[in-house]
DNA sequence: CAAAATACTTAGAAACCAACGT
DNA sequence: ACGTTGGTTTCTAAGTATTTTG
C-alpha cells in the first residue's frame, strides 16, 4: 500500500546555520523536573534541613529555567507577517514516526476456533488482538461493531484460515485478551527504574521526532506518531465502527523507517501540514501538523478572535437585518433568517450535509430535521416555544426548549408544512449558501465564528458580576462563568463512573472537618474564659491566639471544600475544556485575572499557557473583548 | 453549478501521571 | 510505601469551510 505526501525541505546551507537558541530548547521542558529527584533518589538519608535546601534550590532553579524558556519563546506576534497564503519559508523535519512491526503472539497463547487451537497467520493474529483487545468495550457486545470487525478481519485472513473461520460466535479470544490484560497490569508494576528507561527511550523519540525546524525556530510537531493499525472506533450509532483501520506505510513495508520511500515529496509553502495520508475507512486525508503552542496554528487562533471582535461591532446591524429578512418573500431568504437567528442565538454549529450511511446521524442547524424540533404554543407558561432534541457533533445530545418571537414561530410552522419527519427543515438552505451571504456581511465572517464571539461575549459579560474577595472564591466565580459558556456551546461529558463516590467521599471529608471546626472553636471560647479567670496571663494569651489560627484555618479548608463540591456538582456533565481551549479569547482570561490578581497558573495549566503565549505577552489590565 | 477533495479546527474518551491522604 | 484520585496529555474522530474538479 502507498501512503500519500510527506514534505520534508531539504534547504541544507540554511540549517548549519540554524539558531542556535534552537538547540538550548532540547534541553527544557520533560527533562527539567526530573534532575532534582533523581538526587534525592540517589541520597534518600538527608536530614531535613538538607532536603529543606535542596527544595529551595530546585524552586530557584525552576524560576530560572521558567525565565530562560520565556526568553528563548519565539515572539512570532512581534513580526511581520508573511504575504498572502505563504505559512513558512523554511521547513525541516524528520517525517512521522512508524509504529512498530506487529511481532507473532508467544506459542503459549492460544486463539481457538470451535474450541479448537488455531495457529492464525501473522495479519489475521494481529487483527485478532486488536478485537481482543477491546473485550472489555462495550463495542464488541454492538452488532454492526462485530459485523463490520470480522467482515474485515477475513479479508486479512488466508485461504484455509478464511475457509475454516466463518462464524464470529465460534471465536474464543480469552488467552489473547487475558495476554494482553497481564501486559498492562506488568507495565503497571514496573520499577522506578524500569520505568525511567522507559520514559527515557520516550523521551528520544520526541526529540528526534516531535520538532521541526520552521523558519530558525524549533516548534513542536503535535502528531509526530502515526496513528497504528486498530478497529475504527465511531462514536454513537456509527455505521463504520469496527472496521480494520490499516497500517500505514510509506512504500516498501520490509524498509526500515530510514528508508522509507515516500509516496511523494512536496514543497508547498502554502500548507501548514508535514506529513498526511489517506484513511482507509472513510477515505479521508489526514495530516500531521504542529502543535498548538506554534506560530502558525497561534497566528490562525489569534485571527479567528480578531475576526470575532469584528463581528461584535456589527452584530446590532446584522441582527436587525435577519430580524428583516424573516419577512422576505423569498424563501431562501427566510429560511437562511431562522437559521442565523438559530445559530446567533443558540450557538448551533452550521451543520453541513454529510454522505447517508457513511457516518452517524447527526446535524447541526442547516441539516435540522422536521423531527428534530417540536413547537408549541405555549409551554411551561411560555409562548412560541421551540423544543430542540437532536444529536449533534460527536452524538452529543441537544436538547433545548426556547421561547422565540412570533415571526420566528410562524416561520417554523410554515417550513414544516406538508413535511415528513425526516425532511429537512430548511429545505432551501445550506451551509454554503449561509456562508456566502455571511462573508458579503463582514469579510471573514462564517457560521462559526457566532460560536466564538458568542462564546467569548458571554465569558467577558459574566466575568463582569461582583468579584468575591477570596482567591477561592474568585476562581469559582471563573469557573461558573466558564461553564455558562460550556452550557451555551452543549459541551456535555458522561459524568465520571466514580463520581457518586467520589462526591461522598467530599463531603464525609466536609462532615469531618465542620466537626474539628465545631471542637476547635469551644477549645477558643474555653481558652478565652481561662484568659479573663486569670486577668491577662501572657502564657493563656498566647494559647487563645493559637486557637483563634486554629480556627481560622479549620474555616478557611472548609470554605475550600464546599466551594469544590458546588464546583464540582455544578460540573458533572459539562466539559469546560473545549470552550476553555477553542472559544474563549485568551486576553479576556488573562485581563481577568490582572484584574483579580490571580496568577495565571490558577486557570491555565502549562500547555494552555504555551497555547495562548501570544495573549499572555500581549494582554494587560484593561483589554475589552 | 454541485460534488469531491483538501485543509484545518473542534471534540470527548482514554491513557497517563503526579500529588495526595492513609 | 502505596493505592486512589483528579488533572493533564494523547489520541484520533468529527466537524467547518474553502478549493478544486467535472
Amino acid at each position: 500500500m502507498l501512503f500519500a505526501a510527506l514534505r520534508l525541505n531539504m534547504k541544507l546551507k540554511e540549517k548549519d546555520e540554524a539558531d542556535p537558541r534552537t538547540e538550548n530548547n532540547t534541553k527544557e521542558g520533560i527533562k527539567k523536573e526530573k534532575k532534582p529527584k533523581k538526587e534525592e533518589a540517589e541520597h534518600p538519608v538527608t536530614t531535613k534541613k538538607k532536603s529543606k535546601e535542596e527544595i529551595e534550590a530546585a524552586k530557584a532553579l525552576k524560576i530560572k529555567k521558567k525565565e530562560e524558556e520565556e526568553q528563548q519563546r519565539w515572539r512570532w506576534w512581534e513580526e511581520d507577517k508573511y504575504e498572502d497564503g505563504v505559512k513558512w519559508k523554511f521547513l525541516e523535519h524528520r517525517g512521522p514516526f512508524f509504529p512498530p512491526e506487529y511481532q507473532h503472539l508467544p506459542d503459549n497463547v492460544n486463539f481457538y476456533y470451535n474450541g479448537k487451537v488455531v495457529k492464525l497467520g501473522l495479519a489475521a493474529e494481529e487483527v485478532a488482538l486488536f478485537f481482543a483487545q477491546m473485550l472489555d468495550h462495550e463495542y464488541t457486545t454492538k452488532d454492526v461493531f462485530r459485523n463490520n470487525f470480522f467482515k474485515d478481519w477475513r479479508k486479512e485472513m488466508t485461504l484455509e484460515e478464511r475457509v475454516l473461520i466463518s462464524d464470529l460466535n465460534k471465536c474464543d479470544f480469552q488467552e489473547l485478551h487475558t495476554m494482553h490484560k497481564e501486559k498492562v497490569e506488568a507495565r503497571k508494576a514496573m520499577s522506578k527504574e524500569e520505568k525511567l528507561v522507559m520514559k527515557e527511550a520516550n523521551q528520544k523519540i520526541v526529540e528526534e521526532y516531535g520538532f521541526c525546524i520552521l523558519d530558525h525556530h524549533r516548534e513542536r510537531i503535535g502528531n509526530f506518531k502515526i496513528e497504528p493499525p486498530g478497529l475504527f472506533r465511531g462514536r454513537g450509532e456509527h455505521p463504520k465502527q469496527g472496521m480494520l483501520k490499516k497500517r500505514i506505510q510509506s512504500e516498501h513495508e520490509w524498509l526500515p523507517p530510514a528508508g522509507h520511500h515516500w509516496k511523494e515529496v512536496r514543497h508547498d509553502n502554502t500548507v501548514t501540514w508535514l506529513a498526511s495520508w489517506t484513511e482507509n475507512v472513510q477515505g479521508s486525508c489526514k495530516y500531521v501538523m504542529l502543535n498548538p503552542s506554534s506560530k502558525l496554528k497561534g497566528e490562525k487562533d489569534w485571527e479567528k478572535y480578531e475576526v470575532a471582535r469584528r463581528l461584535k461591532s456589527c452584530v446590532n446591524g446584522i441582527r436587525q437585518q435577519y430580524q428583516q429578512d424573516i419577512k422576505s418573500k423569498q424563501m431562501e431568504t427566510r429560511q437562511r433568517a431562522v437559521a442565523l437567528y438559530f445559530i446567533d442565538k443558540l450557538a448551533l454549529r452550521a451543520g453541513n450535509e454529510k454522505e447517508e450511511g457513511e457516518t452517524a446521524d447527526t446535524v447541526g442547524c442547516c441539516s435540522l430535521r422536521v423531527e428534530h424540533i417540536t413547537l408549541h404554543d405555549l409551554l411551561e407558561d411560555k409562548e412560541c416555544v421551540v423544543e430542540f432534541d437532536f444529536l449533534g457533533k460527536d452524538c452529543i445530545r441537544y436538547y433545548n426548549k426556547v421561547p422565540v418571537t412570533k415571526r420566528v414561530f410562524k416561520n417554523l410552522t410554515l417550513f414544516m408544512k406538508n413535511k415528513e419527519p425526516g425532511d429537512d427543515l430548511f429545505d432551501r438552505l445550506n451551509t454554503c449558501l449561509l456562508n456566502k451571504h455571511l462573508s458579503s456581511l463582514l469579510p471573514g465572517l462564517t457560521a462559526k465564528v457566532f460560536r466564538t464571539f458568542n462564546a467569548s461575549i458571554t465569558l467577558q459579560e459574566q466575568l463582569l458580576s461582583p468579584s468575591p474577595t477570596s482567591n477561592i472564591k474568585k476562581l469559582l466565580s471563573y469557573n461558573r462563568a466558564n461553564r455558562a459558556v460550556a452550557v451555551l456551546c452543549n459541551h456535555q461529558r458522561v459524568p465520571p463512573k466514580t463520581f457518586d463516590q467520589s462526591m461522598a467521599n467530599l463531603q464525609s471529608k466536609i462532615d469531618g472537618r465542620r466537626e474539628q471546626l465545631a471542637l476547635a472553636k469551644s477549645e477558643l471560647k474555653l481558652a478565652k474564659k481561662e484568659v479573663k479567670a486569670h486577668s491577662s496571663d501572657s502564657k493563656l494569651q498566647a494559647v487563645v491566639e493559637r486557637k483563634k489560627k486554629a480556627v481560622q484555618r479549620c474555616e478557611e479548608q472548609l470554605m475550600k471544600m464546599e466551594v469544590q463540591a458546588t464546583n464540582r456538582e455544578e460540573n458533572k456533565q459539562i466539559a469546560l475544556g473545549t470552550s476553555k481551549l477553542n472559544y474563549l479569547d485568551p486576553r479576556i482570561s488573562v485581563a481577568w485575572c490582572k484584574n483579580m490578581e490571580v496568577p495565571l497558573d490558577k486557570i491555565y495549566n502549562k500547555s494552555q499557557r504555551d497555547k495562548f503565549a501570544w495573549a499572555v505577552d500581549m494582554t494587560g489590565a484593561d483589554f475589552i473583548f
